[in-house]
DNA sequence: TATTGTTATACTCTATAACTATA
DNA sequence: TATAGTTATAGAGTATAACAATA
């Protein structure tokens, strides 16, 4: 890339009263700490969501993981693929309905998660949501909640 | 694409303590948004930044308009190749330094940005970011300034 | 020697469409 | 007839590296 190695995004002191310019700026600005923090494990911030979602939710079939994180059916095939190649998802057919596979999280894959992923993440995240009081933190959840939340 | 048509992205309400996650999920949002607005004018919302960086800050060289926006040089030349196409733009050599191009609105698309662009994106805008209390829209610019301002 | 714009190229990501097996 | 997963493929978007003109 060019310009966004690790300096502030800059269209936001141009457009600061421009909240979609500010939302994108910062999205990336966390996302590309995250994606350099996970590359230590060989991971995408996408196949950490994976993760998360099974955690989360328990067992799931591909096109319902890919429903949760907008992610196409046939995207979701290759990242599959890749956690189960490195044992931290299975495959298993779901009993009731043959045609669809049931994802699960392995006991590596939890571990991995528990012990160096949610760490990992959460320093990252610490290092730039630290810069807000408690109090703000509170408030862009709450807005950004409502944001995402609506119709 | 598959569950992103119109439907709030869902990993927030599974997620909603990660603000990574909701700032992902409210930015795709907006984005999704303005893309889908502007495509009525065969427009990208980086086309978008480009225009409104020269109309903010004057005639500037497509690698400066790249570094403010993030992108690369070369992946500028393609932007500018269209945006001088449907003249928008035009490019005329730096008189200072010959070796860079001076980028510049013309009036056309000076009159593009006022009376449809800006427009355009103040009513996606305001779809989206109307469900906040004015006093929410303030506290939510302020706090992401200060996100993407940090070191 | 360094830099702007350019080109060619290659790589990543993703979706579309057609297929299979199940329902 | 519809759906889950798969596969092949094609398109968009982007960066890398080498080159010409200029500094």
């Amino acid at each position: 890339m060019s310009g966004n190695g690790h300096e502030p995004a800059p269209t936001a002191r141009l457009l600061a009263e421009s909240t979609g310019w500010l939302l994108n700026d910062a999205a990336r600005e966390v996302t590309l700490r995250l994606e350099e923090a996970l590359k230590g494990d060989d991971l995408r911030w996408r196949d950490y969501g994976v993760l998360v979602v099974l955690e989360a939710a328990g067992p799931l079939s591909q096109q319902e993981i890919g429903r949760r994180l907008a992610v196409d059916r046939s995207t979701m095939v290759h990242i599959i693929d890749v956690l189960e190649q490195r044992g931290l998802v299975v495959r298993s057919r779901d009993k009731t309905d043959r045609r669809a596979y049931s994802i699960e999280l392995t006991e590596p894959g939890r571990t991995l998660l528990v012990e160096v992923l949610h760490p990992l993440t959460a320093e990252v995240h610490g290092r730039v949501i630290g810069r807000l009081t408690l109090e703000d933190r509170a408030h862009l959840n709450r807005i950004l909640g409502q944001l995402v939340g609506g119709p």
